[in-house]
Formats: C-alpha cells, sequence, structure tokens
DNA sequence: TAGAGATAGTAAACCGGTTTTCATGAGGCG
DNA sequence: CGCCTCATGAAAACCGGTTTACTATCTCTA
C-alpha cells in the first residue's frame, strides 16, 4: 500500500474509473480525447475526478508517452563553478526561453558522483545541450547508446554531432592584437582551468584553439608564448580575483592582462581596486565573452562579444528540432562573435 | 515497433533476458542487488548487457521506484526575467549544489502556458521550491493535491507551509532609515513589478511587507508615502536602467533612490552614468540583496544583504528532509540580513 | 537419512497511465 | 428488412523496469 504520511493516497485514474462507474479507458478519453465519449460521460467523470482531487500522475503518463517533456543541460563543472559564471547562465537563460515556448522544463544535471557520464547515463530527459570542451569520449558513448539527441555549445568538434560554437582562434587572435596594437608587450594571460580537465583531443579544446589564437597574434609580432606570463583560472568573480592577486604577486607588473572570461577579468579588476592600482592607468585588462555586467563594471571591459544567449537558444532550437524529427542530420551552427572596445584597454 | 530513424531500437532488459538465457528478474538482480545471484550468471548477463549496448531505461526504473530523482524550481516568472536576476539565480546555485551532493538533477520550471499551477500539475519531480510572492492559492492546492512536498522562500508566510524568509518589513526599516539619516528626504522608491500579479493576500507579499517597513521609518521622520515616488520595475539589469530613465526625466530630481533589488539599483546608476549624473555625489542609491556585483560595481553598493545562496542552500535542504521523511512538520527558518554600508550613498 | 535452511533462479504482479482492438447498439439507406 | 456505418464504451496489451512470492536444488546437521 503505497500511502504518504498522513495514510491518504493519491486516487488514480482506476480510482476514478471504479467511482464513475466508467472504465479506465474512459476516464483517460474524458482528459485526452473528450470526442471520443459522449458529452455527460465525461462530465460524470469529470466531476468524479474533481471530488476525489484526480491529478492525472505525470511519470506514468510520460512513460507511457514515452516522452519526459523536458531537455537536461549537462553542467560542465561542478554546480559552485558552473553556477556562478555569468557567461553559462547566459546561455541556461537562452535555452530557459525556448524551454518556456515550447512548454517543457529544462533540468539542470550536475555530475553524479563526480562523473558527468553518469549523471548522463541516468538523466531524465529528452535531449540534451551540453557546454564546454570536457566532453569526453565516454560522455558522447552514453549519448549515444541511449539514442539521445544532444547538442554541444562551444564542445570539441566532431562532424556527427551537432554543434554551436564561435570562431575560436579567430576571436582570441582578435583579442590578443587588440592588445598588441595599443602597445602592450608585457602580456599577462589568465586562461580556463577548467580545460585541463578535457581529456582527449586536447587540441580541440576551447582553451586549446584560443592559445592558437593568442600565439598567432603573438607571432605576427615576432613574439611567442616565452614572451607573456600564462596561467589559469576559474570562471568565478572569487577565482579571477585571486588570480589578479597572483598577477599582483609576480616579481614585475604585466601591462595588459588578456583573459578567456569577463567574469575572471572583473574579478582581476576588483583585485586591482582592493591593491590601489588603476586600470586602464596602470595595467590594461581585456576580457571574452562580453557578459551583461561587462558594460556596467568601471571602467567598462574591452571584450570579445559572443552573445551567450542566443548561442543557448540556438542551441535548443537545433535539439528540438531533432527531439521532433524534423531535423535528421547534424547541424553545425557558428556564432559571430566581435570585439567591442571599452575603456579597460588604453595605450601602453 | 518504437525505434529511432535509423530502425534500431534500444534493448530492453527483456532482449537481455532472452539472449542471456536468463530471466528479466535475475537481470534486474544481475544490476541492483548482486549478492542475489551467483557471479557466474551477473558476469554473463552484464557481458551480454555490455554486447548489446544496454542502459536501463531511467524512466522505466524511476517509475518503477516511484521517484524522479530530480526536485522542482518554479520560476517565479517568465524565463527572460527570472532568469537575468542575479538574485534568483544565487538562489538557484544554493539548490543546486545541495542536489549535487544528493544524487539529485534540478528541474527548472517555467509557466507552461502563462500558467504556474499548469506547469506544476504536470511536473516531473520529486518536490518543489517556490521563490517569490506570486505563488496563488491555486499553486499550493495543485501541491497539496500532488501531495508534492515543498518549500516556499521569501513566500507568503503560512503556518503550515515550509518556509524560508527574512524579515522583510524590518530589513526594510533599515534600508530606508539609513538613506533617511543621512538626511535624504527627496527620494525614490522603486519596487518589485512582480508583486503587482500577486492576487490575495497582498498584505503578505515581500513587496508589500517591504513597503511597511519603508512607511515605518519614515513615520518616525513625520514623513509618508506622499513625500515620496514611488515606481516598480521588473528584476533585471536593463528594466533598472529604464526606470532610472524615468527618474532621470521626473519634474525634480530625487536626491536618493531606494530600490527592492540591486540589480534595479545597478541598472539605475548605469543610467546615471549614461546621463552624467554622478552618484553619489549627485544622487544616491541604496540597493537590496547584496548580490556579488554589488561590490564590483563602482560606486560599491550601499544594500541589505540576503544570503541568497544560502537561502537556496537551506530551502533544498528543508526539502530533502522532507522527500525522506525525516521531517514530518512544516519548518519555518528565518534567514539573518544586514546592512552593508559602502559607496552609493552619500550624506545630503 | 530426514528435515531445515541457504542458495539460485523464475513467474507474475505491480507502478499508472495510453492506445489498440473489439463489442454493442442505434441510425441511415437501399 | 438487411446491411453498413457511426457512436460509445470496455477489455487487454503495452511502456520497461522492480519486487514479491514461489520452486528447485544443494548443504548442513541432528
Amino acid at each position: 500500500m503505497r500511502d504518504s504520511k498522513n495514510g491518504t493516497r493519491r486516487p488514480t485514474i482506476k480510482d476514478i474509473a471504479r467511482e464513475s462507474g466508467y472504465s479506465k479507458t474512459s476516464v483517460s478519453f474524458a482528459f485526452n480525447n473528450p470526442s471520443r465519449i459522449s458529452e455527460k460521460t465525461r462530465d460524470q467523470i469529470l466531476k468524479t475526478a474533481d471530488r476525489l482531487g484526480y491529478i492525472p500522475n505525470p511519470m506514468a503518463r510520460n512513460f507511457s508517452l514515452q516522452r519526459h517533456l523536458s531537455i537536461g543541460f549537462l553542467l560542465p563543472q561542478m554546480v559552485q563553478y558552473s553556477l556562478k559564471n555569468p557567461y553559462t547562465l547566459e546561455v541556461i537563460a537562452g535555452i530557459g526561453g525556448v524551454c518556456e515556448k515550447m512548454g517543457y522544463t529544462l533540468t539542470i544535471i550536475p555530475p553524479l558522483h563526480k562523473s558527468l557520464a553518469l549523471a548522463v547515463r541516468n538523466a531524465a530527459v529528452d535531449g540534451l545541450i551540453t557546454l564546454g570542451s570536457q566532453i569526453d569520449s565516454d560522455i558522447i558513448t552514453v549519448m549515444q547508446t541511449r539514442l539521445l539527441p544532444f547538442v554541444m555549445i562551444d564542445g570539441p568538434s566532431d562532424e556527427k554531432t551537432s554543434s554551436i560554437y564561435i570562431a575560436e582562434e579567430e576571436a582570441a587572435y582578435t583579442q590578443m592584437k587588440i592588445a598588441l596594437d595599443y602597445g602592450h608587450r608585457k602580456i599577462a594571460i589568465i586562461g580556463l582551468a577548467s580545460a585541463t580537465f578535457a581529456i582527449d583531443e586536447v587540441s580541440e579544446s576551447v582553451s586549446a584553439k584560443r592559445m592558437q589564437g593568442y600565439h598567432r597574434a603573438l607571432r605576427e609580432q615576432g613574439l611567442d608564448f616565452t614572451n607573456v606570463t600564462t596561467m589559469v583560472s576559474e570562471c568565478s568573480l572569487e577565482d579571477g580575483r585571486q588570480a589578479g592577486r597572483s598577477i599582483l604577486a609576480l616579481p614585475s607588473l604585466p601591462t595588459c592582462v588578456v583573459t578567456m572570461s569577463d567574469i575572471v577579468a572583473i574579478g582581476c579588476i576588483t583585485a586591482f581596486r582592493e591593491a590601489g592600482i588603476s586600470v586602464p592607468d596602470q595595467i590594461s585588462v581585456v576580457g571574452f565573452d562580453n557578459i551583461e555586467e561587462a558594460s556596467t563594471i568601471t571602467p567598462a571591459l574591452t571584450t570579445i562579444d559572443q552573445p551567450a544567449t542566443e548561442k543557448g537558444r540556438m542551441g535548443a532550437k537545433v535539439l528540438f528540432s531533432m527531439i521532433d524529427g524534423t531535423e535528421e542530420e547534424p547541424v553545425h551552427h557558428l556564432i559571430e562573435h566581435r570585439l567591442i572596445v571599452r575603456d579597460s584597454l588604453a595605450p601602453r
């Protein structure tokens, strides 16, 4: 006897059938296919259902219909990092907007026992959107084995799976180039710490591609990575602040910090301000993402705009087209990026 | 015949049973109750499962076990607002952290066909967390009818349902009082637009309680609402910016803006900066929430700290204790708030 | 060596809906 | 009047797992 604390049990379709004197079938029709039964029958059933406080069990319904009415978003990292990164949040908002329109819920899927693959195995969703490069082949295998439609945003590129991406190398090149064009030669780069988790196909990771872009820009000036200081940071305000402090602790202060993430850039600026170092007078900072806060902070951030919400929206749209069977072939969407020049970068 | 595009079908437990020569029961035991069968049998079954690429169907599993392994977060408003409000996001992050620890996913539930109650009816979750005051009696009725455990954060107070809250009236009083103490008399209040949706028990809404606090502080100075300009704004940066522009358009500029939300305060400051109005020299701004950005913006925001992440964490903990049956009685957690004095408020 | 108990396996019920298939009766039409 | 069609309702299969209850065999002990 399946009952709740107070001894009551939710009425099932069977209870309504018995109580109203009709069959399970008719009760089901009363709710989902009114034209299939007479109006009088429908009224009686509905009245009975109302009297007993019947609400169809969503799980049973979904199980029978073989659908979840929810899509999943695979958190790239632990919750404490992922959900503190405005970029991720903007992507989620983009996905959420489409879900709302489609009448779906959005399931946020954290790693299960530290394992993303395990979380994907158990995820009760109709499709999955991933973000970032730490999607290894294990995870992809699970999704494919489950025949689960999925779209990768900023993921490792693969012809056979749908993806939403920007020209990472080109964007990073542009970002570094503007710093160099402004005369900076003593540069610190803050990369993405999470990228260190990417096991296979390292060269396909977002971090690696951007590094290639940086390298190209440096090379054009006759420089290479030996001329710059490189460090990594998690994508959160607090970690960015820490990174900023590390830079302040360097034997000699760089004139420009190039980060792979706005939130880290903002953290740096905060750290610099706390130390009484003026941005951009004493040190310039360049960000990446163009999150909303980039324009409200002082100084406003010079950064690369990649429309995060749009990425999420596009990813969700593609996923839904796969779910409803409209789209058969994997699609690849290149999202435009652009340089946003604001105040945090000043000439050397 | 249920099959995917390429004509394949996911193998079920039955297929593994047939293929391995054992029964469904044994296959189930092989995965969930190894001690129940011999090692040899288990090996053979597992090998077969592996060969066929069998992954237990999560929906069927959950249905059989009568649980979802997911809790829901009911979005107070449309996605475009809710997920653009850092306060909401911090609450979500708090909930998410607990979910991760418990091995649960977090289902973000937007209104379905504009209706929150309908969304709750269909939500495939083991419990629900609500945020804000627009939880009307319809929604509560649905949750109770479904025997769904739920916790309300910042919700309308009700003895019989679990809640997480702060002393709204007192906090608002403190917030207004500091503005008055600094000598401000020409004040604009920006309230919560969403509060207008709260149908019943209006006096219980967060917005109403805070207004009472404002009123008390004003009264102590011999003032009342006729002395202040009141307007409302959605909780997003952009709407806050709009509100700021409205204030600039006022016949005479107030000396201080008291907002019910940091993100709106930041939006205002942005609008003021765009108009060349200096904060706090020409106009002061006081916020509410103490979101992370409050400390990074220039000028740093004077605000009321209410630990959003902690609220989410606490709400989730309470909910899980209800789900696993530990907690029988409704619990009510009062979370501490405090005044944070920073730079956006200056003496008149 | 009979009986008890442990071990290993299976059949069938169950979770709560949806949907296919079938039965019955009424009405329409030639 | 006989046949066909349509309207209405119900029985039963199905979705894919888990779990209870039962059986058969093997082992140990008195």
